[in-house]
RNA sequence: UGGGGCGUCGCCAAGCGGUUAAGGCAACGGGUUUUGAUCCCGUCAUCGGAGGUUCGAUCCCUCCCGCCCCAGCCA
């Protein structure tokens, strides 16, 4: 399917249609994440959907953090969400915009408001307020403070910024309408009182202005054609609309908002995640069963699987629940074509080739791919001694070649890349325990077909134990055992998946592997894709992406 | 309950009055294979319900049912 051929979603038909009409002459998006915290795959898809629709119609898309709220925020949320965009691909012109940039802009337009009589200060405290505003079904009651002076309010507005007035006392509000059906018009809250330093303005401001009376006024004044949230705030556009149309802004940007990314088996909200983090259910926001962006890519998803799969999402007013079986579907197609192949074995078994020499060695070459010639190969030690798995060791002689296509007592199976062999016997330790198993290869069978009959059951991996590296291995499993951990009043902590991280010791790795770097991936044959870990970098420790799919019934 | 939004295959979805109702994921069957991987082939829906408008409705109207969001001085 071309791109011309390609459903476009409604905000493309929209942005479209606006460009035809010559509503939009440049198309200006943006991407405004509250530094509360760290970036995750919903945010990914937001990202994409921002950055991409600019990119399609040569505009721009601005990084801007929406930092209203120093309680929250911090410098070190900032630092980590712009390195997870970069990552991601994406980039922006010049610096990242900053809703603290236009503080004073805002004050301004503040004291406009009161002005025009559109705005009040009001002394209601939180619980008055909340009594005042009414119910879903019954309307509102004004604010006793309502109808003051204009002056009154500026210069009771001036004291709440110059840190005259305790917190919770006062608030700015827009005059609109108690009677309303839309609460969020019932005089919303612009300024409230928080004598809190700010990570960027320090302690210049005693007030800061709410979410509305931000978020549209900071569109306008980066020139943001299409504002493009999440659902949950179209209850909010009228109130971004009354702004729009009762202040002397410099352009009118437009919102609309699209059904956000939900995935099963594990929690998307910054407040859920924070928890987990905080309580240490996890080792940190980036601990690879996370499914923020620095996790997925400790993990080992690379940033284009992590694209792919976001460009497969639907834009649309939908709010469903994808399948992570979806997103697990990019990230192995993706770790499929561009992952170099290497051999580790996770639970080592000696196998010991009896007509060879002790000491011998050879050296096989093995492509890094098999059907990608361009990306090289590399070497393969093949001693005597060599650790298979133990779970590709059966004794069972009457196991079907169907159904155990590994290495069985007397019976042929290939060792990738490099010989035939066949088991001849086990040597076990006082306690039954299989501790080797003694073999023999059959002549002139690397890189060649078996000969006349002999049947190899399959075909397993291996590790010269000579020039092993030994390494730990990090396995994951989803984080949650429910699908919908977090569904109705259901208590997601609860449902943590006990077993969700698995750290196997003394693995063997391939000789090559002892220098993987950080950021590179891997598939180890038959088992799954890795990467380094990028915490653990003085040990050798890989943590496993995705299993590669295994179709077969045991 | 007042307001806003949404209901098409197990999941995500295209469809914009006339289509054999796309596609992807999952699943299932088969082929290739020195990874039980990849790859290849094939199977898999009458559109929440009931009325209505129309020659003709998944698409328009009405009513009903279900789900989501809004009563923070969070975003």
């Amino acid at each position: 399917m071309t791109d011309l051929d390609k459903p476009t979603n409604f905000i493309q038909q929209i942005i479209s249609a606006d460009l035809d009409a010559g509503r939009v002459n440049n198309v200006i998006t943006r991407f405004p994440p509250e530094p509360n915290g760290y970036l995750h795959i919903g945010h990914a898809k937001s990202i994409c959907l921002n950055f991409g629709l600019a990119a399609q119609y040569n505009g721009k898309c601005n990084l801007r953090f929406d930092d209203t709220n120093p309680e929250k925020e911090d410098q070190a949320f900032v630092d980590a969400i712009t390195a997870d965009v970069k990552w991601l691909g994406f980039d922006w012109e010049g610096d990242a915009c900053y809703a603290s940039n236009y503080f004073d802009q805002l004050y301004t337009w503040a004291q406009y408001l009161i002005g025009e009589n559109k705005a009040y200060v009001c002394e209601l405290n939180a619980e008055e307020m909340r009594e005042y505003r009414g119910t879903l079904t019954e309307t509102g009651t004004n604010s006793p403070y309502r109808e003051r002076s204009a002056e009154e309010s500026l210069s009771l507005l001036e004291k709440m910024r110059d840190g005259k007035v305790d917190e919770g006392a006062m608030t700015l509000r827009a005059k609109i309408d108690m009677a309303s059906a839309n609460i969020n018009l019932r005089d919303p809250v612009l300024y409230r009182i928080k004598k809190m330093a700010h990570q960027r303005t320090g302690d210049k401001w005693n007030i800061y202005p709410s979410y509305d009376f931000a978020h549209g006024q900071e569109d306008a004044i980066e020139g943001v054609s299409h504002s493009i949230c999440t659902l949950e705030f179209a209850a909010n556009r009228p109130l971004y609309d009354w702004f729009t149309a009762n202040l002397p802004l410099p352009s009118v940007p437009k919102q609309y908002e699209f059904g956000r990314l939900n995935l099963n088996y594990t929690v998307m909200s910054k407040r859920k995640l924070k928890l987990l983090v905080d309580d240490n259910h996890v080792a940190g926001w980036d601990d690879p069963r996370m499914p923020t962006i620095s996790g997925l890519r400790r993990r080992g998803v690379s940033a284009q699987a992590i694209r792919n799969f976001c460009d497969s999402l639907a834009v649309a007013k939908t709010d469903g629940i994808v399948d992570v079986a979806q997103f697990e579907h990019f990230i192995r197609d993706d770790l499929n074509v561009n992952a170099h192949r290497a051999m580790c074995v996770l639970k080592p078994l000696l196998l010991r080739l009896s007509n060879l020499e002790e000491g011998s060695c050879e050296l096989f070459s093995a492509a890094n791919h098999p059907n990608r010639e361009e990306l090289g190969s590399r070497h393969l030690n093949f001693s005597n001694k060599l650790f298979i798995d133990r779970a590709d060791f059966s004794e069972d002689t009457t196991l079907s070649r169907k159904k155990f296509k590994r290495l069985v007592i007397g019976d042929y199976v290939r060792l990738r890349g490099a010989y035939i062999v066949r088991a001849d016997e086990v040597i076990k330790d006082s306690t039954g325990n299989i501790v080797e198993v003694v073999g023999s290869i059959v002549p002139n069978t690397v890189g060649a077909d078996a000969p006349e009959g002999i049947r190899p059951r399959g075909v397993i991996h291996w590790v010269d134990s000579a020039t092993a590296v030994e390494c730990t291995i990090n396995l994951y499993d989803r984080l949650f055992k429910e699908a919908a951990p977090d569904e109705g009043n259901k208590n997601f902590l609860e449902h943590i998946n006990p077993a969700s991280l698995i750290r196997i010791t003394g693995c063997k790795a391939e000789s090559s592997l002892s220098d993987a770097a950080v950021g590179h991936h891997y598939q180890f044959e038959r088992e799954g894709y890795f990467t380094r870990d990028s915490i653990e970098k003085d040990a050798l420790v890989f943590n496993c992406t995705i299993g590669l799919r295994d179709n077969w019934k045991a």
